[in-house]
DNA sequence: TATTAATTTATAATTATTATAAAATTAGAA
DNA sequence: TTCTAATTTTATAATAATTATAAATTAATA
């Protein structure tokens, strides 16, 4: 299974590696629309299927309605503010120790981990002390 | 603001907090129909809505397409099986220190930690084992 | 070049959920 | 108790994100 880079699937690989936040389907068809493109909806959700499934994107699905999508492919965490949405990466890692009780508490096999942490971040909170 | 349950939010909170595992709104759905209630779609959901406001229930949202219900209030984890998608409680407490960890390096004021871990249930692990 | 396979496109369908407006129920005041 | 106001339920329509479908295009292969 050779890669198979076409025209639209770069173009959506692009958007999502040179964004610096976390954008959804619809995120990246309005960045397609600007830089020239008009691509169908549905060859944005495939190309971004397509590069989930080939692992150069990563499908971030943090309890917001739409997923996000995601260049940094290595495993990490995400930090959303729930003042105005922004996400971020955590890379620290969770310890060893903690995911081996939760697999002793519940008998599972553990094989992946992910965190989502919600807070207020630094431009949010800096907002508030002015006010 | 007073408690109101009404026969139909008290039909709901007495099926999740019955439940041994985590409904989703459909769930709810089916098991008021097999209880002989037949409540429309939308208080099912408008209920599942009030009992989280008052803080009765959860809503957990695990990366799947539906909300799920969890009347243990307390903060706590889950971990969903990739075999089957049951769905277990995992009650160990993240560590301080791996919390303070990731607001430094985000520098975010975190306010709350939601774990999903991804793994195989007991129950699957043994099944695979008999193949 | 002819043929097959893969991909894109436009559109319809699906799923989970919320919004709306009328009808029913409940609560509080007179 | 009775009237009125507020709340809730119901049925249905609307929305949002996503997937499915089938025809049209493009690419790959014999």
């Amino acid at each position: 299974m050779k890669l198979n880079l076409t025209i639209q699937r770069k173009a959506v690989l692009d958007i999502v590696q040179h964004a610096d936040d976390h954008p959804t389907a619809a995120d990246v068809m309005d960045r397609l629309k600007s830089n020239g493109y008009a691509f169908a909806y549905g060859t944005v959700y495939n190309s971004l299927r397509y590069l989930t499934e080939v692992g150069l994107v990563k499908e971030l699905k943090l309890g917001e309605a739409a997923s996000r999508y995601d260049a940094r492919t290595e495993d990490h965490h995400h930090i959303v503010c729930v003042r105005c949405g922004r996400v971020d990466e955590v890379t620290t890692e969770l310890p060893a120790d903690w995911l081996g009780k939760a697999a002793q508490e519940t008998n599972y096999h553990v094989h992946h981990a992910s965190v989502v942490l919600e807070g207020v971040c630094a431009a949010c909170t800096a907002a508030s002390s002015n006010e």
